[in-house]
DNA sequence: AGTTGAATAGTACGACCGTTCTTTTTAATT
DNA sequence: AATTAAAAAGAACGGTCGTACTATTCAACT
């Protein structure tokens, strides 16, 4: 790996870190750079723009989520069994170490909503896939006759989504120590409530 | 009214309308004395300080979340009827046109659920006053017999309020035109499910 | 090992931040 | 209408922001 990469990765892990606490518009190159330790000029060479350093932290948050989430689900078994651990893992993204103010897709997906620009396009186009993901999980879940067959799978993501956000709310505003266990719960009802 | 509880009002709206679209911590006294007309110095001497802003802000915010949702779902029936309309209540509030952003007590509880201070504090109170009125209505629901005598109220009440969240993600972020009517069917849903 | 290009640091910029203090204007009260 | 207190404006503060430009250090390749 290049020096360049090298500190990159370095500067997008510990964004990462700060931005998920403070949000991606409270991440500032200053602040960043000296907890990097080095120049806001030699950091801010590396992304040549702030919204180029939000456009690329998130991306690697999006490329974390496909590993720890998207990926490991494919090899569980098709169906209700594949939607389970997607919930599982769902949950333990939220709470992942390298995040410790939860999900970023998230928490930005909130904070640009309303704010549009290269940003929020990216949010959009991530979160958008998320569902429809979700959504053809469901449908391989219906043709495995898991789920019933007139189950509405854009509803399903929707309210599948829907679980995460309810447990950031849990565990990261109310400091709930049931949050996760909830959580797990609303999946299970969830799935019942799924079947034929 | 006072001429200062007036431009105080004036300034608070301003406020909302701005702070809803951009979050509160972007929300500066610069900007938002600059679109209400009048200068810095005078708009501050209000306030005495940002975070006092901020709070009061949340304040007013809460105080029109009681009279929009809350007050008049106790002129409904006890039970399922007043669950329901509860959840049609709240997605209205959320596409309150004074609020062009959606509700700010969501959207700020993300951005602060992280920063500890007194707006973390305001909003976890008032968050977990909104649970605990939910699981509250769930229990006159069980008790009138409409909701089956074995319902988690506690989880009921994360369920329910999950759908404003996923409401909010879906008319907000994806601009999905069937947010709303995929919110009712979310509150129909889990209307049915905790029914005997 | 020397050269060269990339990575980093240094410095400075205008802009805006929240806040303070002083002055002027305006509203409320007598 | 005169007095007084409150509200608003003005100007300035130290600080930080994102970004540009220049100089220096370092890593990669001949």
């Amino acid at each position: 790996m290049n020096k360049s990469a090298q500190t990159r990765k370095t500067i997008l892990d510990e964004a990462i870190l700060m931005a998920s606490k403070t949000g991606l518009q409270a991440l500032t190159i200053g602040k960043l750079s000296a907890a990097v330790g080095m120049s806001k000029s030699g950091l801010f060479a590396h992304f040549k723009s702030k919204e180029q350093l939000q456009l690329d932290l998130l991306k690697q948050v999006a490329k974390f989520f496909k590993e720890d989430v998207i990926t490991p689900s494919m090899q569980v078994p098709r169906g209700e069994a594949r939607i389970r651990v997607l919930g599982q893992n769902l949950i333990k993204w939220d709470d992942s170490k390298f995040m410790p103010g939860g999900c970023m897709l998230h928490t930005s997906s909130i904070e640009f909503d309303d704010r549009p620009g290269p940003v929020r396009d990216f949010l959009v186009f991530n979160q958008s896939y998320w569902i429809d993901f979700i959504a053809q999980a469901a449908s391989i879940a219906m043709e495995e006759g898991h789920f019933s067959a007139d189950l509405d799978t854009q509803l399903f993501a929707f309210e599948f989504h829907a679980i995460l956000q309810s447990h950031h709310f849990s565990s990261h505003l109310l400091n709930d120590p049931q949050a996760k266990i909830r959580a797990i719960r609303m999946v299970e009802n969830l799935i019942i409530h799924s079947r034929k």
